[in-house]
DNA sequence: TTGTACGCGTTATCAT
DNA sequence: ATGATAACGCGTACAA
C-alpha cells in the first residue's frame, strides 16, 4: 500500500482534483447534503476513506461557528462528586457528537476567569459551570455575562451566583435536603445536633446552613456555636476543630456533614478520637459514594442525584445551543435520605 | 457604555480599522511579536480590551495548526483512578496554556475509535491514552498508528497494547507490584493466597496476574483455580463468585485485589458473608484512595503513584509536541505497599 | 516600523 | 446536479 511519505494532510480539494470534480461537490457529498447524485456521492465517500481524509474542524468552524464542543467548569476536581457529573454529561453528549473540555478551577477565581476566556477563544458552543463565589462575595458574574453576550449559552449546575438570575440552572434543593436531615435526626431522638460546613461562602454550603438553621429553630433543637464547624481554605482541613469538638464532653449527639470530603473528615476525626459510630456519636453524611455502604457501620447519608444534575444541565444547554429562546429555567432537584447504620436511635 | 446590540464579533480587522492601521500590525501587536513600536502596541492592546476582542482559535489554528488542546482517553470514567490522572495532567497542562478534551471510552473499542477520529478532526496537538485491548486480543492499534502518521503524538499511560512498541508510555511495574504483595503476605505467614482479576484481557490485569503466578511459583505457595476469581463484563461484577468463595471452607487465608473497584467488591462480599477482616480473611487492596484509610480495619494496599503517571505522561507528550525526536521511552513506575490493618499475621 | 497580499480548508451563495 | 467564487479570521512572507 503506497502512501506519500509524511505528506501534507489530504483536503477536500485533493479529493476533488482526484475525481475531476469541484471542491463544493465533494463538500456536499461528504456532508450528506442534497444536490449530489447517489453514485457520485458514493465515489467521493469511497475515495475519502481510501485516502484517509480527515475533515478539518478548524476550517469548518471558521465557516459555520460550530465546534461540537462545550466547556465543563468544575470547581474542584478532587471532589468525586464531579466524576458523576461528568458521567451524566458524557452520557448525553457522546450520542450527539459533542466533546467537552474539562476546566478544574480549584475554587480559584482567577483560574475560573482564565478558563472562561480560553473557552470563548476556543469557540465552545456552550458552557456548563459550577460557578465560584468567595467568602467575601466575589465572583465572576460579569465575565459570565460577557460570555453570554458573546453568544455562548451558559448553564449553572450545583451552584448559583447570588443575584445572577438570567441563566439556566440545575441545583439541589439544598435547604430542604439538610432540613429533612435534621427532622430525621429529631425523629431518632436527637436534640443536640452539630453541623460541619465544608467551606463558608460556597453557594451550596450556605444554602445547606440555612436549611439547618431553619429546621433547628422550627424544632427548637439545641445547638451551640462550638457545634458549628467551619472549614477553611484549603477545603478538607477542619480536621483539628473536629477533633477538639469530639474530645469535648459537651459534644452533640449527632453531627451533620455538608459534602463528601467533609464526611470523610468527620469519620477520620471520630476514629482518631476513639469515638465509636453510632454509639458515641451519630453521623449523617452528605453525598453518597459506594464507600458509604462499605464502612463499618455503613453511613446514613443525604444523597443528591448527581448524574441527574449533569444530565439535566447538559440537556438544557443543548437546548439553548439548538436555539431555544424560552426564559431561563431554574431547576431544583430533591435529595434523598439513605438510611443505614450511622445514626443511633436515642430513647426519649 | 454604548455597545453594538448583539453584533458580529470584533475581529483584528475591526481593531485595525478603528486605529487606521493594518490588520497585520494589530496581529503582531497582540501576539507580542517584534516589529511594533511600544506605544502603538499599547494602543492596540488597550483598544482590544476596550472592545472586548476575543481571538478566534479556529482561524488561528487554521494557519498555525496549533490548538493548545490535547485529548485524554480514559478507559472507564467510573474508576476514580482517573480522577487522579486528570489532576496530574491538569497540573502541568494549565500553566502551559493547554486545555484537554476528556474521552471516556468505557472499555468499548468502537467508542475508542470514534473518539480518536474526533480528536484528529478536532486538531488536538497530542493524545494521552489508556488504550483498550479486549479479551480476544482486539485493539485499535492500527488506528493509533494512523493518528501518529497523521502527525499527532500519542503517549500511552496505565496500559499498553501488546506488540505496539513505537509509542512513549508510562505504566506501573505491575508484575513487581503484585509479586511484592505476595512476598509480603508470605512474610506475614500466609500460604494460601487467592487473587481477584478485575477483568481478563486488560493489560494491567494480565500483567498483575503474571506477577502473581511468578511469585507463587517462586515461593511454592498453594493456590487453586477456585481462588483465582475472574471478573467479567461488565466490570465490578464478580461479586457472586466472591461470595461463593468466601462461604466455602476451602478458602485461602488471604486475597489480593487488582484494582480499586475490585477491592470494593471484595470488602462488600466479605461483609455480606459475615467474614471479619482480617480475622477470617486477610485482604490486600490495590490502589489507594482515602477511603482505604477510613475503613475498619484500614486496608493494607498496593499504591500506585497515580498523579505521577499522569504528570509524567503529559510531560512526555508536551515534549513530543515541542518536537522532541528521541526514540520512544517506556517508563515503568514502582508501586508502594502501604501497610495498614487488613492483613493478619499468621503464626507459622 | 508598518502595510500588502495571499492562503490555511471549508462552506455558502450564486450561477450554470 | 455541478461548478465558480467569495468569505470566515488570522498569520506571514514580502514589499515599502
Amino acid at each position: 500500500m503506497r502512501r506519500f511519505a509524511m505528506s501534507r494532510k489530504v483536503t477536500i480539494s485533493d479529493l476533488a482534483r482526484k475525481l475531476n470534480i469541484s471542491p463544493s461537490t465533494v463538500s456536499r457529498a461528504l456532508a450528506g447534503k442534497p444536490g449530489v447524485s447517489a453514485e457520485l456521492r458514493q465515489k467521493v465517500q469511497n475515495l475519502a476513506k481510501e485516502m484517509d481524509y480527515v475533515p478539518n474542524v478548524a476550517a469548518k468552524s471558521l465557516k459555520t461557528k460550530k465546534t461540537k464542543t462545550i466547556g465543563l467548569i468544575i470547581s474542584d476536581i478532587r471532589n468525586p462528586f464531579f466524576l458523576d457529573v461528568m458521567r451524566g454529561v458524557e452520557s448525553v453528549l457522546f450520542p450527539r457528537g459533542y466533546k467537552f473540555i474539562v476546566c478544574s478551577v480549584n475554587e480559584n477565581l482567577e483560574r475560573e476567569a482564565v478558563y472562561l476566556n480560553w473557552l470563548m477563544e476556543h469557540g465552545v458552543e456552550g458552557i456548563l459551570a459550577s460557578p465560584l463565589t468567595t467568602v467575601s462575595g466575589k465572583h465572576n458574574g460579569n465575565l459570565y455575562r460577557k460570555v453570554a453576550r458573546f453568544g455562548i449559552p451558559v448553564v449553572f449546575y450545583d451552584r448559583l451566583i447570588n443575584g445572577i438570575g438570567d441563566f439556566d440552572s440545575v441545583v439541589l434543593d439544598n435547604e430542604t435536603a439538610i432540613a429533612d436531615g435534621v427532622f430525621y435526626l429529631r425523629r431518632k431522638g436527637h436534640k443536640k445536633i452539630g453541623i460541619c460546613l465544608a467551606r463558608r461562602g460556597l453557594y451550596t454550603i450556605e444554602e445547606r446552613y440555612k436549611g439547618f438553621k431553619k429546621a433547628v429553630e422550627l424544632l427548637q433543637i439545641e445547638t451551640r456555636p462550638e457545634w458549628i464547624i467551619e472549614g477553611k481554605h484549603p477545603m478538607y482541613s477542619s480536621f483539628e476543630k473536629l477533633k477538639k469538638l469530639f474530645s469535648s464532653e459537651e459534644r452533640p449527639t449527632a453531627i451533620i456533614s455538608t459534602n463528601h470530603p467533609m464526611t470523610r473528615s468527620i469519620l477520620r476525626a471520630a476514629k482518631s478520637c476513639g469515638l465509636r459510630i453510632p454509639e458515641d456519636i451519630s453521623v449523617l453524611g452528605f453525598d453518597d459514594l459506594i464507600e458509604n455502604e462499605l464502612m463499618s457501620p455503613p453511613i446514613t447519608t443525604i444523597r443528591q442525584p448527581v448524574m441527574e444534575i449533569g444530565r439535566i444541565a447538559v440537556t438544557l444547554l443543548l437546548g439553548r445551543i439548538d436555539g431555544e429562546k424560552e426564559s431561563p429555567s431554574s431547576i431544583k432537584l430533591k435529595a434523598e435520605l439513605i438510611e443505614r447504620e450511622s445514626v443511633k436511635t436515642l430513647v426519649e
